[in-house]
DNA sequence: CTAGGGTTAG
């Protein structure tokens, strides 16, 4: 028998009585599936090298699954640096060429690791060897393309005889759709011969992420037959197109017309929760999925993490955390974003090293995660600590969201000009979240005349929403400087920007409450505005006392 | 014996 394995690298053994053949084949499937079980890529080495002691190392079976890991596990350049190896030297050990696999294996990493156009590139050079494409290194290819690299390849595709491929079709649907290309990605659905609820879906997607809602909608009520993932990609497009009510009112009909839900609509669901802070209806899916014996993956594992923790209850956030068995990086990203959203900064860092200690790798969501917690918590050493050596240490390049969170450090702790000088030497234009944070840090520290140079920045980018004019009027007014502060809300007036009211929904009791800005329709508003008040005059309070004590 | 309709985090 085999033994049992570890994926970190225990006690390796294989049987001997098998003849040489039987025995390789033996040993590539024990690799390819502990190299599929692994879950980060410290892990990695120890099999890779076992791998190459029992001479599997230009097995291209194993090396596809070894690029397909390595990628999925962040380490693109180990994956990369595989490839080109094998390609040296790789003997023809199947009855066709595997060339192709270990392309799509490496294109599908290039895209994994938002490294389009290496793949892209990758293709290209693919060609320009004379190795044969297939429908599967097509469809991988067509997800790292543009869009003009797309129509070049749809001819290709014509040219080559696949052009009746059901997944080449497919695929180019979904690229002319995400390249907001819908007459195209509607062509190639309405020349499908079997325009079913597949196509159907993929093409509801299409408008969806076009923001096409209503089209999709449409389409959605003609196909016959909907299956679990054409009624979740339709409640997908609801969510991501912000019709959360609409999505929960889908959803219910789902469960009427006996369509059971799946892990993914589970997500889709939760996704709504977080965002309306619907912690009931999020708490219900919750016990859904546990009844349903729906498999709580990572995925399932996550969204609850996030619901719970935009919902509130981090509490119960941290106890699904722990009691997931298989946390992968996202676990840990959306655990210490939500402990940074509820100022627990120390838990949050303390999260952060204990992932890095089980050889978990940061990547860039990590990192904001991080330096969002160190922001909230006031630790401005840690967090220009962590921000300087994120490339060294993770590396992970800085992006603009990065340097967001560090003016976003420093303006907080008040050293305005200093955050604003951090600006002007970034190797990018600032957008508008970062000024938008640096002006609000202007306000609470009451700096006009760095307040204004930032919001006539923010106007110019033409970014700028109604917040901006409002922060700066409020600058202003607490600098007694009405007539300025009048003129703004003048100003904004005559350009009817202040058209974009504030809106904020709580759920009580399963119902959803929603509140815009000036709004006094609803029913309990006596209690409501008085229980405001009252929590200014704690939040004043606090605000004294940090104040005092920082003296 | 390598694989593709849907999903998460700032």
């Amino acid at each position: 028998m085999i033994s049992s394995i570890t994926a970190s690298g225990g006690p390796l053994t294989f049987r001997r009585d098998l003849d040489p053949n039987a025995l390789r084949l033996s040993r590539r499937k024990t690799f390819i599936s502990l190299l599929r079980n692994c879950k980060n890529i410290a892990q990695i080495p120890p099999i890779h090298a076992k791998i190459i002691r029992t001479f599997h190392g230009q097995d291209a079976f194993v090396v596809f699954e070894l690029i397909r890991i390595c990628s999925t596990l962040g380490s693109i350049d180990y994956a990369y640096d595989l490839f080109r190896y094998i390609l040296q030297r790789l003997i023809l050990i199947t009855y066709h060429n595997p060339n192709v696999y270990l392309y799509t294996a490496m294109i599908d990493g290039f895209v994994t690791s938002n490294r389009s156009a290496d793949g892209a590139a990758l293709y290209s050079r693919m060609i320009d060897d004379s190795i044969m494409p297939d429908n599967y290194v097509i469809t991988s290819v067509l997800r790292a393309c543009d869009l003009e690299e797309c129509r070049e390849i749809q001819g290709q595709v014509l040219k080559l005889g696949f052009g009746s491929c059901r997944s080449v079709r497919l695929k180019l649907m979904e690229v002319y759709g995400r390249y907001g290309e819908l007459v195209d990605a509607k062509k190639v659905f309405d020349e499908m011969p079997e325009r079913d609820e597949v196509a159907a879906t993929v093409m509801i997607n299409c408008y969806s992420e076009c923001g096409s809602i209503e089209e999709a909608l449409e389409l959605f009520k003609d196909v016959k037959v909907k299956d679990t993932v054409c009624w979740t990609a339709m409640i997908d497009g609801l969510v991501r197109n912000k019709e959360m009510n609409k999505a929960l009112e889908l959803f219910r009909e789902m469960q009427m017309e006996n369509v059971s839900p799946n892990e993914f609509t589970a997500v889709c669901i939760l996704s709504a929760c977080s965002d309306l802070g619907a912690l009931e209806l999020g708490r219900w899916v919750h016990s859904f999925v546990e009844s349903q014996m729906i498999t709580l993956s990572n995925f399932v594992g996550n969204a609850l993490i996030n619901m719970y923790s935009r919902c509130g209850d981090i509490n119960e956030a941290k106890r699904v955390f722990k009691g997931m068995v298989d946390k992968d990086v996202v676990s840990y990203n959306t655990i210490i974003s939500g402990l940074a959203m509820h100022g627990e900064s120390f838990e949050a860092i303390k999260e952060f090293r204990d992932m890095v200690n089980r050889g978990f790798r940061p990547n860039q969501v990590t990192l904001v995660a991080l330096l969002n917690a160190c922001s909230h918590g006031g630790f401005l050493d840690i967090g220009l600590e962590v921000f300087n050596s994120m490339e060294r240490v993770f590396d992970v390049e800085p992006q603009i969201e990065h340097y967001g969170c560090v003016v976003d450090l420093l303006g907080r702790v008040g050293r305005l000009e200093e955050a604003y000088r951090f600006i002007e030497n970034m190797p990018m234009e600032p957008d508008h979240i970062m000024l938008g944070a640096l002006l609000s840090a202007c306000k609470i520290h009451g700096n006009v005349e760095l307040g204004e140079k930032v919001a006539k920045r923010l106007i110019e980018s033409e970014d700028s929403d109604s917040g901006t004019y409002v922060l700066l009027s409020n600058i202003y007014a607490s600098s007694g400087k009405w007539k300025e502060s009048n003129e703004i809300r003048g100003s904004m007036r005559d350009s009817g920007i202040d058209k974009e009211p504030g809106c904020s929904t709580i759920e009580v009791n399963n119902q959803i409450h929603e509140f815009l800005v000036g709004d006094t329709t609803h029913p309990e508003k006596e209690a409501i505005y008085q229980r405001l008040q009252e929590l200014v005059r704690v939040l004043r309070f606090k605000d004294v006392m940090l104040y005092i004590n920082d003296m």
